[in-house]
DNA sequence: TAGAGTAGGTGTACGATGTACACCACGTCA
DNA sequence: TGACGTGGTGTACATCGTACACCTACTCTA
């Protein structure tokens, strides 16, 4: 019987990237082999690089995945406030900060995996600068100088990822890793941007924001 | 010729740390390979889990022999203040943590690669500890309460390690990782208990801190 | 001085991992 | 009818961490 009719699901990027989540969620990030996730598939592991590019590539994918779910469904189902300032609330900017905030808490509640997963990550790809987008033009529509953002983004970076990254570090140097997924665009991110010009702008000194200021 | 007489220096693990060290910041963590590391000692690689009882160990004890060369030498090399309150300095405490900081501010310069490790450990290693005891209790000696700490230490998580990881995270479990290394002692560090007995005390709800209070 | 014990280094071997490469089955369109 | 692209297969390899058995020197004691 070679390899039975084999009426499997087609297998694609997006199954692929679910499985693995899955699997992390329920063996760990350590059980996240490309065998293993293979035979999880009922496939072979080769199989796989023909949606994924690279194990990287396939740990990107699955922020990527959880990342994109949080910004159409998210937690509690509205999405940052370019639905404007229609209300009369005081602060709709603090309420969208904070529902975003909440969001990603939730993803680290149920796949506790991930931040690992984000540390480990030099993350650019579209869902992610889109939630740093959400928060970042959420601070500046509130008024915020771009400098301003840019400590308030490191101070909250707690907050924001779970964890802190280094947000805006410049070495966005040219792809070297190949990849399946999508390249993101830059001018989908106009706070982001504002952000970072400002802040290489005005830094020939410190690697970074340098006092505290608590 | 059996081996040469081999004039070969005794190896021991500080000797193969400061090697790791030395091959992490020229090669990269990638590069740190037990087998590496063997023959950049020009060893064969059993012979390193003589001293250092496996990988995760070697990591460990990476991180230990920078924070304690923080510890002794520092930066600016003056120790967190039990010099106590001879001076009449109006803040004390403050100069303590930002002298610490910058301490690790500039093994983070140094060492890139020190990041990625601290970030995947459960650090629980004398040096580490020392590290938190030595800025818990200048928060304590200041005035604060342990509570208030413990907020302020996440706050500043950021800046405490250069991110931020999950301090005072109860799953101190039983040691399932063999190690060569010495075990800490709990009295050593009044002030890391006393927030964690205060945190742990008034927690039958969240799992951190919830509110965000920017 | 003989003998035991131990610390430190060697050699071989195994299972797991990521992935390169060549191949094949199919559907679609010229 | 044939070329071709898309998706899946199979084999193979280098590299990794490390278990296990061994050997060699040294030191300590009888």
């Amino acid at each position: 019987m070679p390899r039975a009719i084999a009426a499997r699901a087609p297998l694609s990027r997006d199954v692929v990237l679910t499985a693995a989540v899955a699997l992390a969620d329920e063996r760990g990030l350590e059980g996240v082999s490309m065998r293993h996730l293979a035979d999880a598939l009922g496939v072979v592991p080769m199989a796989l690089y023909k949606h994924v590019g690279d194990k990287e590539d396939l740990l990107d994918g699955m922020v990527e995945h959880l990342l994109t779910g949080l910004g159409v469904g998210g937690t509690t189902g509205h999405q940052a406030d370019r639905t404007a300032d229609h209300t009369s609330k005081p602060l709709p900017w603090r309420e969208a900060v904070t529902s975003t905030i909440h969001g990603v808490r939730a993803l680290h509640r149920s796949h506790p995996w991930l931040r690992r997963v984000l540390e480990t990550r030099q993350l650019r790809t579209p869902a992610v600068l889109a939630h740093m987008e959400r928060l970042t033009s959420a601070f500046l529509a509130a008024g915020f100088t771009p400098d301003l953002t840019h400590h308030v983004m490191h101070l909250l970076g707690n907050r924001i990822w779970g964890f802190s990254p280094e947000l805006f570090n410049e070495t966005g140097g040219p792809p070297t890793r190949r990849s399946t997924a999508p390249t993101p665009d830059p001018t989908d991110y106009p706070g982001i941007l504002a952000v970072a010009a400002d802040s290489r702008a005005r830094r020939p000194t410190a690697t970074s924001c340098d006092e505290d200021g608590e």
